[in-house]
DNA sequence: AGCACGCCGACT
DNA sequence: GTCGGCGTGCTC
């Protein structure tokens, strides 16, 4: 008898369970498996074999789920180091790597047994949900818990269930996306005998069979049957009888739902490189060459906005497939996926795969697939790109490396992609580029300290040779403001805009924030408009004429009044978007105005739409957020207004200021891509933070340096490691209490560990404090590796984990 | 996820 | 005294 530990599908579950494998089951590590858990059968994917049990009592594995180990020996040392560092659950780490659409869920139905009408003992209420249960004849739990509420769903079922009214049945919902395949239609006669079957089919007034034999012979190539059907407008009926009577076959061939269809591609061919390109291209081929020294290399690539770093990724892959290898190119933003995927499909035709969320689930899993099979160079894909199939990779690239869409916040595992992609790298002995233009403090201090190869290409090029970055100015606001002018626009900013309008060139407007307004408060007595479960400031929406909630959606209806002194004097303050559309709409009635947040752009492809729309100069002014930074090549914008840069800075968190830098860098990084230059204006109230001196001046490494001070004299990472634990609960001073007892059990701990380094902060509530109705607190641990005192303790129920975590808030 | 166990307030 | 609410912990 053999053994298997198994890492089983079960929230909170953080070891494997072991299990006896039956006689007549062949399972390897990688397999996924069904196993008994509790009163369930659940899924669970194998770790380990033994030849011993690791525990007296063990159930057996009640079955296989495919033939073949869904992952290989890499992907589970994988999950299992991420697992261990991010103090998630192994099997949610596994999961990450699973295909499309995998795991399989229950689906919990109920249905009534023998109907005994006017039972005396029911309440109304039980005689209700029996009734709605006996309406169908199967009933999902999901259905019920809608009608009756999740809690009163569960005890009306529980009493039911006793009075042995009802039964429950559990079911395996179906997978959502299956292999699409197509039917063919084929002659099985040579065409003189067709003529033949043709004439007796009319005769025989089966007109539209023969129709369609007439048809299919005259085609030179396959017809499908949708085809068939939409060109001799036949029935499924008569394509059956042809079949039946063996004049015609029918074949199924899987097709393939291409998400890069719907774009035109041309092949290209690399372009000469720029001095700066040469030099970072011929060190990274030195360093892939003598794999030897150094197997998995790693690379800063620090290169201005503009240098060509693509060019260098590009260049990089076509080494590393001429070695018979493969690549993971991961992208910051789905958004943003198109002129980056195209660029590398041109240079490598019908080899770029592509995984994002927005794909159709069966686009995903032919995608899938085709990577599986070896069958591309590149997947390119936001962060969960990591995790696919890619045999034999050799390397992988993290563009805009320092972006903070890399870590995954919301749900566990919180893990930063940069990481793990080294650790990968390091599994498969595979090289790593990571390119910035802004590099994380940490990435920079790393090549600093000589752990990364740094590559540094300081030149910009453009299609008509090198252009300098734009020259960048600073107004200051409480100038403006004395000067008696109350606009978001100053008075430079907009006369950069106008002499931009008059010579037909583009212009982009950046504001990082979202909503008409911010928030609105009263006048009088200074009532601020709040969400009751989530209590931030509401936005207004001028357009909806509603205030919302922008973390629970909560929303009320634009007031009129205070609630609290039925004042009418209200002040709707703060800027968005809207609100800078429509000063500029006023100052330049004539400009064609875009403008790109999260409210305007939902839709699929939306995004590209716009974007492409503005790249035709369909528009003159781009007005957005945090979106129009990222990445775009707009050649024709010459100007880049930044409304307030000031935003962000008082973010209470020790990376603000980095946040911010690597913003007003992007931002003014979109101005003068093309031949005719251009220039940056970035509007503020404090003109004299060292954060908006070193971006005025494009100067990264005067910003790391100032930067890495702050950091130093408050102990902030690189100079130590954070761990975040949060505490979530509906009860406010529940959550205070846990908060409080962690603390004690994390400073005993300390004690006996004499961890002398580490340092606790709080416990506090976190920065947005009340997310949908639930408090949130937290608890900072610091020091030279924060995560040594967790592995000894185990946290009660409620508290989340984020080691290295990205935001304190 | 489900199920059992144990601890507190509201009742016969 | 017990019933049932919920918080907590376990499932090989």
């Amino acid at each position: 008898m053999k053994y298997a530990e198994v890492a089983v599908n079960s929230p909170a579950t953080h070891r494997t369970y072991c299990y006896a494998i039956p006689e007549h089951l062949k399972v390897k590590p990688g397999q996924a498996v069904w196993v008994p858990f509790g009163s369930r059968t659940i899924q669970g994917i194998v770790v380990e074999l033994n030849e011993q049990p690791s525990v007296e009592t063990v159930k057996e594995l009640s079955g296989v789920t495919g033939l073949l180990p869904l992952l290989t020996p890499a992907q589970l040392e994988l999950a299992r180091w991420m697992s261990k560092r991010y103090f998630s659950p192994l099997f949610e780490c596994l999961a990450l790597m699973f295909p499309p659409n995998f795991q399989h869920r229950f689906t919990t139905y109920l249905q009534t047994t023998r109907i005994q009408p006017g039972q005396p003992s029911l309440t109304p209420e039980e005689k209700n949900a029996l009734a709605f249960i006996n309406g169908g004849n199967k009933v999902s739990l999901h259905a019920l818990e809608k009608k009756f509420g999740t809690h009163r769903a569960s005890q009306l079922i529980a009493s039911l269930l006793q009075d042995g009214l009802v039964t429950k049945t559990c079911e395996l919902k179906p997978p959502r996306a299956k292999p699409k395949s197509c039917t063919y239609l084929k002659l099985e006669r040579e065409s003189n005998e067709i003529d033949a079957e043709i004439n007796k089919l009319n005769k025989s007034r089966a007109f539209k069979q023969a129709e369609l034999l007439s048809f299919l012979d005259k085609q030179d190539r396959s017809i499908s049957i949708k085809e068939a059907q939409k060109c001799v407008n036949c029935s499924p009926k008569s394509i059956r009888s042809l079949e039946q009577r063996g004049l015609i076959s029918m074949e199924s061939i899987n097709v393939r739902r291409d998400p890069l269809a719907r774009l035109t591609i041309a092949h290209a061919t690399p372009p000469p490189l720029t001095p700066s390109q040469e030099i970072a291209c011929k060190s990274i081929e030195e360093k892939l060459q003598n794999g030897r020294n150094d197997p998995s290399p790693i690379f800063l690539l620090f290169g201005v906005t503009g240098s060509g770093k693509t060019e260098l990724y590009l260049q990089a892959l076509s080494r590393i497939v001429s070695l018979g290898k493969r690549g993971i190119c991961l992208i910051p933003e789905i958004a943003l996926t198109t002129q980056m995927v195209e660029r590398f499909a041109s240079r490598f035709p019908g080899r770029v795969a592509i995984l994002h969320s927005k794909l159709s689930p069966g686009e995903q899993l032919d995608e899938w697939q085709r990577i599986q099979e070896g069958r591309c160079d590149v997947v390119i894909g936001p962060r969960s790109a990591l995790f696919s199939p890619q045999p034999n990779l050799g390397l992988i690239i993290i563009d805009e490396e320092h972006e903070w869409t890399y870590k995954q916040e919301d749900k566990s595992p919180r893990y930063h992609s940069r990481d793990v992609a080294l650790k990968l790298a390091e599994l498969h002995g595979a090289a790593v580029i990571l390119g910035s233009a802004t590099p994380d403090i940490d990435s920079f201090h790393r090549a600093q300290q000589g752990k990364y190869h740094l590559l540094t290409m300081k030149e910009r090029i453009t299609s008509r040779g090198y252009s300098p970055l734009p020259q960048v100015s600073i107004v200051d606001l409480k100038e403006e403001l004395k000067r008696g002018n109350t606009n978001l626009l100053s008075d430079s900013l907009a006369s950069a805009i106008r002499e931009a309008l008059e010579r037909e060139e583009q212009v982009i407007l950046f504001l990082n924030r979202r909503g008409a307004t911010t928030f609105v408060q009263c006048r009088r007595c200074h009532f601020v408009f709040r969400c009751p479960r989530c209590s931030i400031a509401l936005t207004c929406h001028a357009v909806e004429g509603k205030l919302f909630c922008h973390r629970c959606n909560y929303s009320i209806p634009v007031p009129s009044a205070c609630p609290r002194c039925s004042s009418t004097n209200l002040n709707f303050l703060g800027v968005g978007t809207q609100r800078v559309e429509e000063e500029v709409k006023c100052l330049f009635p004539e400009a064609r105005i875009l403008r790109w947040d999260k409210d305007t752009v939902t839709r699929r492809y939306a995004q590209e739409e716009l974007l492409r729309d503005f790249r035709e100069h369909k528009a003159d002014i781009l007005i957005g957020t945090q979106m129009i930074a990222k990445g775009l090549d707009l050649p024709q914008v010459t100007v880049a207004g930044i409304i307030m840069a000031d935003t962000g800075l008082n973010f209470p968190d020790f990376r603000a200021g980095e946040r911010t830098f690597q913003l007003l860098c992007q931002v003014a990084g979109r101005a003068g891509r093309g031949p005719r230059g251009g220039k940056a204006i970035i509007q503020t109230y404090a003109p004299e933070n060292y954060v908006i001196q070193f971006a005025a001046k494009h100067d990264y490494p005067g910003f790391y340096q100032q930067e890495m001070n702050y950091r130093q004299q408050y102990n902030y990472p690189p100079f130590s490691h954070l761990v975040r634990l949060i505490y979530t609960h509906s009860s406010n001073s529940r959550c205070q209490l846990a908060a409080e007892r962690m603390r004690q059990m994390v400073l005993k701990e300390k004690g006996s560990q004499a961890m002398n380094d580490l340092g606790l902060i709080g416990p506090l509530p976190a920065f947005n404090a009340r997310v949908r109705g639930k408090y949130r607190w937290q608890l900072l641990l610091r020091g030279d590796d924060p995560s040594r005192i967790l592995q000894k303790l185990t946290l009660p129920q409620g508290w989340t984990i984020d080691v290295d975590p990205i935001g304190l808030s």
